[in-house]
DNA sequence: TTGACAAACGGAGGGCGCCTCCGTATAGAT
DNA sequence: ATCTATACGGAGGCGCCCTCCGTTTGTCAA
């Protein structure tokens, strides 16, 4: 008997597995370009493959959607993970919320479909909740730790911060202003209690 | 000469009034019904008119909206105005809030619609911000003049506060924690400076 | 290797909504 | 009654959504 799980369906042939992982990146990209109301078309022309092999891997818009979601919500807690076995706790967190911005900055459309989704699967919004949490109490935890940042935010008051910055992303100088947020917040997290031992020596833009 | 304005355009002719007036009502209607995604040849059929007649007067989808929209903002100001005419400050401010929620309630559809459209014209936003803050103002600084409301919350707290509530739309309870928040809000409102003369009677619901 | 079959693929096709365009109807002026 | 600017209606072209089914292909056992 095979070592595998114990009552899963028979297995995933190699084509279906790589076929799914291009429609995730070109929805990901097509979404991001135009708005997310892009065409699915677009997206199966994109990824190379057949509409209606989109459509088996992706039964509705949505399910595109939320698995474009998980994917990026995934990828930033795995760059948490990184981050956080780098040298600088602070200038670990503060890359992190730099990166938070990068992603909704690029992704224009990506803004309304999320809220598109979150009106729907309320699970949804717990797992990328939860996951998030968990990525910031990585990389805030070890600051505390280490006796850089102070003790009395949690990493749920600091992701609920981010997420007003993000709701209120309105075109122009936006992006600007969000750095500068981001900056005054870890700045801020590192005192009253600490003496800034080091600011940040770059604005932040890419 | 007529004593008309100056350099406006001729004239509107009496049947494109009606015609005008007759989408309006019949988008309302249809976007409230079924989610803001409804088909604008719906409207049109809804309305009794052709579909070209739709897009004569309304160009574009958001166009629709847009209208829409703002001939709500202005029936919400006119009931405003009514209510500041009547017996009771203090029930005056209670009705025009629950007709809020009544409002947002009916229209499923329409929050998101808003949605897309606070994306767009800024304009727009100004507009019913500042129309909706005169409305609640109507109503505040009488109760204010009478002394039976504080007078240490402006009627842009209270509109943002307003907001705060729809934002959170969701279904089931959403309009019965409304109504209750509301009701909290406004015997805050009469304030600790005041002794509370009356409370509310009913839970509000029609 | 080879054969067989389930799994996955691709895309044609039907339906529908969007929007334009232009021939027809009519309100309002003379 | 006549005229004309203005508005109306809806057919038609286009693109998108999604289903359905004939074809291809990965996998496994022999």
């Amino acid at each position: 008997m095979k070592a595998k799980s114990v009552k899963t369906r028979p297995k995933p042939r190699a084509d279906s597995i790589r076929n799914r992982e291009r429609l995730l990146l070109a929805a990901t990209k097509v979404f991001s370009e135009d708005t997310g109301q892009a065409s699915l078309d677009a997206v199966a022309r994109e990824a190379g493959v057949g509409i209606g092999t989109l459509y088996r891997h992706f039964p509705t818009r949505e399910a595109l959607f939320e698995a474009v979601y998980r994917h990026e919500v995934d990828q930033l807690f795995a760059l948490a993970e990184t981050l956080s076995r780098s040298a600088d706790p602070v200038e670990g967190l503060r890359e992190w919320l730099y990166a938070n911005i990068r992603l909704v900055a690029a992704k224009k459309g990506m803004v309304e479909a999320l809220q598109l989704v979150a009106h729907g699967s309320s699970e949804l919004k717990t797992y990328s909740f939860q996951r998030l949490t968990a990525a910031i109490a990585m990389l805030l935890d070890r600051g505390v730790a280490a006796g850089l940042l102070r003790s009395d935010v949690s990493a749920e008051e600091l992701l609920r911060a981010l997420v007003g910055v993000f709701y209120s992303q309105g075109g122009k100088g936006w992006q600007a202003g969000a750095f500068r947020l981001v900056n005054v917040f870890v700045d801020g997290l590192c005192g009253p209690t600490r003496t800034r031992t080091q600011r940040r020596k770059s604005p932040g833009q890419r």
